[in-house]
RNA sequence: GGUCCCGUGGUAGAGUGGCUAUACAGAGCUCUGCAAAAGCUCGUACAUCGGUUCGAAUCCGGUCGGGACCUCCA
């Protein structure tokens, strides 16, 4: 099914298809700065991620290249493994002498984390094709300033390396993600000047020069002044564009993922670098410039009304709601309620109301599981869908969830499980399957069974005797004695179920 | 200061010139000894003030409110 997504480089709902003409759809996401357990609002910016290639596949029928960058150097990181920093955690084990060797330690403490929580949030490491570490592509960075010098978009103050804006604007147009004002650029209310010392205010770092007890890796430079070797570390936007052409090259590849304030300064920063590395690099002669053809940005969430944030008291991971007993995978659907490009306001009550309406699809599932007498489902095409193909075709619609829930909900208000034989049973678990292969916040294997202690089993069972008797007070009193420990019994007509209560 | 987005029923959230999305919650009904589940039915909302129009939640302008970006924040 074809598959239209609103790219912030055209600012126009565009169709897709993949920029070498091949059934694989290419696609980098910016994940992660792995100082500290993600939030509810990173955790949008990877549910973009996963909605967009889980889309590719099953909506759109590609294969998908899925790179998701971890950033495993930068001054959180670097302050955060510092010798005697107050957040290095004993399950990170000992400092060493190794300034490199403790960031290690400290980012795969919260790289672990990280993992975990993609996991809990529905979204599969099977579907990574790679997630690489900044510090694992260094030398593939020194590349990338090399070729940018080489253009002659960089240059070199008090040991860092800075890319040239002005230069570069001159040749190539510059702020194409996000109009920038460059009038205005000096009176903006956050500039610290003081931090760098580079020609132009507009100008962002390349390569950080080492300060004292930093971790770092020695540049190689060369100009007029001769050859030398500057100790230091890649600058923010680096790592992304020397990890995505290294790992999904050659450019453009087909999709770029992040959040709506990356498109600017890193998201332009990171396209321009690839742009002028391409420049300065022996293959100039090829066509494209372009890093990828299409970028997606994910809307901000704001909490009970209100932007989040640490003062406010409404700054949630995913395991501070895990405490409060909130699903992950309720988040995740609350989330996919509304649409990526509009403010989510996240709620309790939202939430709440979500997980109830997980749990009734689920009965449903569950319900079409014991008419088809089948929990062995395959995936289908979506353009084989029939009654759900109303689904599959709002999300082929720019990632439309909202409306693809909606056409949900009255898909199977139009299909009562009920009224369903084996066949037809089989059918909807089929498409559910498959627009489940999306959202993938249902279960498609059978009901669990539960275990029932004997002296439930046994008082339930004295219970059923009595209503066969008309005994509706010794029934009532036994539902109550059953309820006491913790079970509810639900009665159907040639028979009961027992559950236990919910907490 | 500059650039830009948004304000919809109790709650969340689509729609974007005429045809009351959808879900949760709530009310009524069917079924049922009762209860639960399931199914059916219902509620007529679009910040505010003006304007354009036969007709505006939807277009235009003002006001009020929330939010984003403007160099390391998803």
């Amino acid at each position: 099914m074809q598959i239209r997504l609103f790219n912030t480089l055209t600012r126009s709902i565009d169709e897709f298809s993949p920029a070498d003409g091949s059934n694989i759809v290419r696609m980098y996401s910016c994940g992660p700065t792995v100082y500290d357990a993600a939030h509810i609002g990173n955790m949008r910016a990877f549910l973009l991620a996963d909605l967009v290639q889980r889309v590719m596949r099953t909506v759109g029928g590609y294969g998908v290249r899925w790179v998701m960058n971890i950033t495993d150097v930068d001054d959180k990181t670097i302050a955060g493994s510092a010798l005697g920093s107050s957040r290095w955690l004993a399950a990170m084990g000992k400092q060493s002498d190794d300034a490199i060797e403790n960031l290690a330690r400290f980012t795969s403490h919260y790289t672990k984390l990280f993992v975990e929580d993609l996991t809990a949030f529905g979204i599969s490491s099977d579907h990574f094709y790679d997630q690489p570490r900044a510090t694992a592509f260094i030398s593939q960075m020194y590349d990338v300033i090399w070729e940018i010098q080489q253009a002659g978009y960089a240059y070199e103050r008090d040991g860092s390396v800075y890319f040239d804006v002005t230069s570069y604007a001159r040749d190539h147009q510059y702020g194409r993600l996000f109009t920038i004002d460059r009038e205005n650029f000096q009176e903006g209310v956050r500039i610290d000047a003081d931090e760098y010392d580079r020609e132009s205010v507009s100008d962002f770092v390349l390569w950080k020069a080492q300060k004292p007890g930093e971790p770092a890796w020695e540049l190689q430079w060369t100009d007029e002044a001769g050859m030398r070797h500057l100790p230091g570390r890649p600058g923010w936007h680096l790592e992304c564009s020397a990890m995505s052409r290294s790992l999904l090259g050659p450019l453009p590849f087909d999709i770029h993922t992040g959040g709506v304030d990356l498109r600017f300064p890193h998201h332009e920063d990171e396209l321009a670098q690839c742009c002028a590395a391409h420049y300065g690099s022996d293959d100039r002669a090829t066509a494209f410039t372009e890093q990828s053809m299409v970028w997606v940005h994910n809307e901000f969430l704001e909490v009970e009304g209100k932007k989040m944030s640490k003062s406010l008291n409404n700054f949630f991971t995913l395991r501070d709601l895990a405490q409060q007993g909130i699903d992950p995978l309720d988040v995740r659907m609350a989330m996919l309620g509304a649409h990526y490009r509009s403010v989510y306001n996240f709620t309790m009550d939202g939430v709440r109301a979500t997980a109830a309406a997980r749990r009734r699809v689920q009965d449903y599932v569950w319900d079409l599981i014991d008419r088809a007498q089948t929990s062995d489902v395959r995936e289908t095409s979506a353009d084989e869908l029939t009654v759900l193909a109303p689904v599959a075709r709002a999300l082929a619609d720019d990632l439309h969830t909202p409306k693809a829930l909606a056409e949900l909900y009255t898909a199977i208000g139009n299909a009562p499980a009920e009224k369903m034989d084996a066949s037809q049973a089989r059918q909807m678990l089929v498409e559910l399957y498959t627009i489940n292969q999306v959202f993938n916040v249902w279960n498609f294997t059978a009901r669990k069974s539960i275990d029932v202690p004997q002296q439930v089993r046994d008082l339930a069972e004295s219970r059923w005797q009595a209503r066969a008797q008309k005994n509706w007070a010794e029934s009532d009193r036994l539902r109550d004695e059953l309820a006491n420990i913790g079970w509810s019994v639900k009665d159907g007509k040639d028979g009961y179920e027992l559950k236990p209560l919910e907490q």
